[in-house]
DNA sequence: TGTGTATATAAGTATATTATTATATACTAC
DNA sequence: GTAGTATATAATAATATACTTATATACACA
């Protein structure tokens, strides 16, 4: 079976208008190397809840993300098996650690995840 | 010297939100092997020349492209120097060649430049 | 069962984006 | 100079996007 080697420009178009947004891309970060619930999110980007929520509705729409409940948190992670996902990553890739924003949370015993 | 690794995110999202309209990343997609002008893309495209310009107009105020006036034309090219130039391209590399485009504009005698 | 916490959704609003039409500018050729 | 072609810009309108507030849903635990 052939891996896909070029995506095409209407689906790669609406790939990167996701993307495009400051806080979908550091999401997206963030969640290339860590589990993260709603709540962390909420505290890490300083917004509101509902606002987080539209924001991870819309990735998880295309697939870019999937979710998990694990009794009162849900939990979302990075989706490898995109059909895309190559092109995903090779953004991801050339972004900046956003760690920092892991071990504050840590620090504040706030993080709910355990990676 | 040393080559950046990383794009800060404020820097890759204002790029990718540039890319992610599809005019725009089949433009950039198109540059990326050849040389273009306005009426060509206003061919290629079937848009107004005013929309054509406009969106080269976003693509030159972040140095995206280049252009260049010969005579009665100005031709747009691709900028390899640009600073997030590996990002760019590792974009375009996984986008379906657009030469399709080209052909037929040579096919209809519309073809102003030589590659 | 009732209360608290986590998350999602709906409706509304402010802002951004992308087109259109009208007009201006720059060059070519007569 | 004038006419024609290529391109850019300005003003505007339609649509999309990203928030807000209010409310609904799902689970935990006493």
């Amino acid at each position: 079976m052939n891996v896909k080697e070029t995506v095409d420009i209407q689906r790669a178009s609406q790939i990167l208008k996701l993307l495009s947004d400051k806080t979908r891309l550091t999401m997206m970060k963030l969640l290339s190397s860590h589990e993260c619930c709603v709540c962390e999110f909420v505290e890490i980007f300083k917004m509101s809840q509902p606002a987080i929520s539209q924001h991870l509705r819309k990735l998880r729409d295309i697939e870019l993300v999937k979710e998990e409940r694990r009794g009162q948190w849900i939990f979302y992670s990075i989706n490898c098996e995109h059909e895309e996902y190559m092109l995903i990553k090779s953004i991801l890739d050339q972004l900046p650690e956003q760690d920092e924003s892991i071990h504050e949370l840590k620090k504040q015993g706030l993080r709910i995840s355990c990676n």
